[in-house]
DNA sequence: GAGGCTATGTATAACCT
DNA sequence: TAGGTTATACATAGCCT
């Protein structure tokens, strides 16, 4: 889009890079505000400058009130509202389906009794997956709390060891105290950090 | 952009509003990630279908940086439940209303679109409460896998030290590494083990 | 409805002031 | 550092399958 293809990594330097953001920055607003114009949809969008500085574009009212609280600690929100987008969107795709239920023509019949139904375990599957990632995590947590346990029992023991080694020192004698467990916590240094939390 | 040039408003026609739509995302979110990648600068955004259904670009940042990030939301939390119920009142409150205007299909649709509008703001709602709970959990397991780092610098100086011991030992001489600072994560000792999750 | 195609409108990289 | 110009690369509207 410019007099030369351009690589899709950072540019590195730094006057071209802050000329760069600031003109596409105004594309990337001006193009969010016409696809939401043109298709009649809402739309967030945040953008966090290298310095924290706030630029926004936001095309709902419910969308920006939320973006306001993360206007007083900037760079902090971005992240934030990935989450909050990801929890939602499982939500979002029953919601759908409540939806094109509704719009079906013959569906239209349906009792709202029915609906609430439908409503109903549609909450029931997202508690459940809600639990399940909550079950995850504390079990995450209790591994790690495992592991510290084990750690500091290992320290200790190797502790002693440098204690009575230097006990021994002091009175000249040998060191007779045996090494050979201190290492029996091992395998738990080639376990790989627990990711369930992703 | 295109064989015509387009007025910049709401597109009627549905279908190719629809396609327009798909298009035209696709590119605000390859924008977005551009702009994201060749700046090095955070973007999230969030595109809501009329349909409800979310899309979203947000160029991440490690687990470490949200956790931080997040504490300050913390007095929020109560703030959002509060809008959960008033939100589920609403909510039921709209369904009634459809059951008692299920045969006006005008006037259903158009509440229907109001009840879209209102499952919207009830889900961010719900959103906002989850991820705070998710957010001090995984605030736990961070810090807890701090916890274990710091454990593990700690045992491997104490073996290291054991092994130079050792080999001072079989050679006869003295023992002349220093044992200032094997403690110096003692005060980790103290630390109660967090709670957060009960 | 999703993809592919092309003519055409836009965005923008490199310059310039 | 910011804003204007121009040559190009890119996005996409209208069509078709």
């Amino acid at each position: 889009m410019g007099r030369r293809k351009v690589q899709m990594k950072r540019i590195e330097d730094k006057s071209s890079r802050q000329v760069t953001f600031s003109k596409r920055r105004s594309g990337l607003i001006k193009k969010a505000r016409e696809l939401s114009v043109l298709c009649d949809v809402e739309i967030a969008l945040v953008i966090f400058s290298s310095r924290g500085r706030l630029y926004e574009f936001s095309s709902a009212d419910g969308l920006t009130k939320i973006l306001e609280r993360y206007r007083c600690h900037y760079e902090q929100e971005s992240e934030a509202s990935k989450d909050v987008n990801e929890s939602l969107r499982s939500h979002t795709e029953l919601l759908h389906i409540v939806q094109s239920q509704l719009e079906e023509p013959n569906v239209v019949k349906q009792s709202v009794m029915d609906l609430e139904k439908l409503e109903k375990q549609l909450d029931m599957a997202l508690s459940e997956t809600r639990s399940r990632k909550t079950q995850l995590m504390m079990e995450s947590v209790m591994t790690l709390q495992e592991k510290e346990k084990l750690l500091r029992a290992e320290n200790e023991l190797l502790e002693r060891e440098i204690a009575a080694m230097e006990k021994n020192e002091d009175e000249g004698n040998e060191v007779v105290i045996g090494f050979s467990n201190h290492q029996h916590l091992g395998n738990l240094r080639q376990q790989p950090t627990l990711s369930l939390l992703q």
